[in-house]
DNA sequence: CCGGTTTCGATGACGCGTCATCCATTATGC
DNA sequence: GCATAATGGATGACGCGTCATCGAAACCGG
């Protein structure tokens, strides 16, 4: 019979810790932003660029490839947002299917009440717990990890997996 | 005017690549379950512990527990499974008030189909991409994190926060 | 036994995220 | 120039996840 798991104990482990760590760290963010801007995380991750751009807009598009959302979900953040008064839709005057998305006082307001517990809870939660050594471990395995699971590498995903759906008792061990 | 927290560039970096590993990831993981056995990521969280289980069946308390899950996420999850034949419910003798979720024919087979390809993409795209040193480097970390970011600690982050001005902000909120 | 409290779970409302679809505009190829 | 594709974005449907609320059953101290 084959293992239990061609996955060791140790490496579930890991999985485990990490799963746990992601989830912990976005409660923890997401309350802070809550408390003190009443905006949500996807809200202060479209208001931050806004912010940080000189003419305080961007395309949509834009947004998009910059947060890696798609279209859709930008869509549909903004007009929750923009409902809210945060931002405001303005079409483009050079492209007419386009669209500017514009921060407006309001969300210059969110944004300046967010971004100090912000940071501060990032660094209290993340970066003050991490070496330098283990910042640097954690930015070459996120790139690695980004670049294996791009959509370039899908094709090599299906050809690994595309055996027999043979059983796998690999569950009764816990 | 484009400062606006205390945390450097090359943080800024690795948060950003942190960030989009775990979409990546999570989208590989659901895109596999999805084509393997029609199944999402939450459905193989609730499908896995049923299956181990020598009769097939926990308690909805004690599999929010497990999870560690809210009570109302996996009623919600368990409903929308037993629409489509996954999973059963069933009354407890013993406490009128608590339910048995049940695996059943189908949800059993549907376990069977994901895990494979569910454990070989983990790999793939995880742990087969870090060194053991990594792998040490990161479970450390996470275990940091967690522990940091626990409930105990909540009310540290506010006495360290407790200097911003919170009472404005609740009055121009509603 | 009885009244308060806690536990178990369901439910509705709402925001988040993806997918499929659609339409208007712009780019491309002949 | 014109047909065809490609792009930018909106929209609806649906699953996920949280919060607040609820009713019912169990627990617990008198």
């Amino acid at each position: 019979m084959s293992e239990v798991s061609d996955i060791g104990d140790g490496d579930w482990e890991l999985w485990r810790g990490f799963v746990m760590m992601r989830r912990q760290l976005d409660r923890a963010l997401e309350q802070r932003l809550q408390a003190d801007a009443g905006i949500s995380g996807p809200d202060f991750e479209i208001l931050l660029p806004l912010f940080r751009t000189p003419e305080n807009q961007l395309r949509a598009r834009d947004l998009a490839e910059l947060l890696g959302w798609e279209k859709s979900r930008v869509s549909h953040q903004v007009t929750r947002m923009a409902a809210r008064g945060l931002v405001e839709r303005r079409e483009c005057p050079t492209d007419l299917r386009g669209s500017w998305i514009t921060l407006t006082a309001d969300g210059r307001r969110a944004v300046l009440k967010a971004s100090r517990g912000n940071a501060t809870e990032l660094r209290r939660l993340f970066f003050d717990l991490l070496t330098d050594e283990e910042k640097i471990v954690l930015a070459a395995a996120s790139q690695r990890v980004v670049d294996a699971a791009s959509p370039d590498s899908c094709r090599r995903a299906d050809e690994i997996l595309s055996g027999v759906d043979r059983d796998a008792d690999t569950l009764a061990a816990s």
